[in-house]
DNA sequence: TATTGTTATACTCTATAACTATA
DNA sequence: TATAGTTATAGAGTATAACAATA
């Protein structure tokens, strides 16, 4: 019970915390991901498309949080790599709707292969007990 | 037990939540701190230099893994706001000693209920004891 | 006229490299 | 010659805005 908070008091925080080890966690992960042409969005969106199987790309860009244009630029590349196929939905010629293709399917368990990896190498120093605790609270707040 | 990993396993990794919590979390923080004409960075500067009351602008730089380069931009805004001074250190005049000013610690307090208002926001729909192991975890998590 | 996707452009963040002053 | 700090520059990443096609 200070008078005045300082960085204990900062440090303390859910979001100081999940900022810092947030944009540790996605750097390994990058890391990892590169080897495969990829950058953390693109197991993003290869994902978002595995859950959901197909989806026109604003209602990928709205799902992800990201630009419009940015998910063009994403599936352009993913597209180059055989990763999506992009067909016109016939209902409405303007939709361009993203499948996930075999090799999509086979990048995205290299990717979650790559984040089995960084987690191992993230979280060895945690108990068995820490890491259930950690994932389940991650888990709660993820589904808000 | 699937044949071939898709984005449940993905999304059950570590690295894969606290990266797309991270950078949530840290964008909930921002939008707070900016009323105070701060970024995250800022925030942490502060912090580190509250935890050790002064220090060069190299330690900073390798303490917080940034460039020099930033810590200058960083110490330059800050200093604006009369929140840090700068010493040159008479034993080396090549190193400039940085401190935390009165303004820089109501700054800091500042900074961290601001992190405080976006925890509670941010984990409205956690009990208690998922709060408690979510943040006993990630202490764990940043210990190492 | 409104909406989807695309392209063009600009902005933010941060690192690398060149430079200055001290050692 | 080496190091601390600074400045200049460049690159990555992403958003905003203008545009084209379709509704």
């Amino acid at each position: 019970m200070s008078d005045v908070k300082g960085s204990a008091a900062l440090r303390a925080t859910l979001v100081f915390n999940l900022g810092t080890l947030g944009a540790l966690a996605a750097d390994r992960f990058a890391t990892r991901v590169e080897a495969l042409g990829l950058k953390p969005k693109h197991a993003g969106l290869l994902a978002a498309l595995d859950a959901e199987s197909a989806a026109s790309q604003q209602e990928l860009a709205s799902r992800l949080g990201v630009a419009p244009s940015l998910i063009v630029a994403l599936a352009d590349q993913l597209q180059a790599l055989g990763a999506v196929e992009r067909l016109r939905d016939p209902d409405d010629r303007r939709r361009q709707v993203l499948t996930l293709t075999a090799e999509g399917r086979r990048l995205l368990a290299r990717c979650a292969e790559a984040a089995e990896a960084a987690d191992a190498e993230l979280a060895s120093g945690l108990t068995a007990a820490q890491l259930a605790a950690l994932t389940d609270g991650l888990r709660a707040l993820g589904e808000q």
